[in-house]
DNA sequence: TCGATATATTGACAATTGTCAATATGTTTT
DNA sequence: AAAACATATTGACAATTGTCAATATATCGA
């Protein structure tokens, strides 16, 4: 865990229309399709966000036939958690 | 407290300088001129950095004379700490 | 008051990032 | 097999960001 890996993962965080994303998945799972709906962002553009978030490790995915479901990572957040806990105890 | 002033907090935290400096101010109040010799910027850079994070309320700053001691607000950590439970519960 | 020191500001530039349109890939339905 | 649909990828571009050199401001010591 070096502060290069650590960045990256707050840089997912660094994002206004990612933390509504976020927010959005707080009440549970949701597909791409329903997300695409609620953000006024084009189809590439979320896909590229989920991307960032799935790899920053703040999100799990699900692939259900053509869809994709979303959903926070209990895991990825704790692990955020302790990481900003670090930073500032 | 909207997404985009919420992500501009985040963005303070989303850099490997940043991070450093905090990992530094860990251990108590230091004098920017500490935090020079620690780092491998430029002070013109240092200065810029803790423009941003006294700005996103994570760091207080306290001029002694010529000195200036940065330190972790307490107060704005809390308030970091919230806004992240908040969107990873 | 003058020179030295600590920090801030400005301007320039390269790197990174967010966005879209277009296209590709993969899946379901007919 | 073909059309329709959901998502991913690519390439381009504008906006933002991190960095430095140069300069400005403010404070201290002689």
């Amino acid at each position: 865990m070096g502060y290069r890996e650590d960045a990256k993962i707050f840089k997912a965080l660094a994002d206004e229309n990612r933390l509504r994303i976020l927010s959005l998945l707080q009440e549970g799972e949701r597909c791409a399709c329903v997300l695409l709906e609620e953000l006024n962002i084009t189809q590439s553009t979320l896909s590229h966000h989920m991307k960032l978030l799935c790899d920053s490790t703040l999100v799990d995915y699900r692939k259900d036939g053509k869809w994709m479901h979303y959903s926070i990572s209990k895991e990825g957040s704790e692990r955020v958690k302790n990481m900003l806990n670090n930073y500032i105890r």
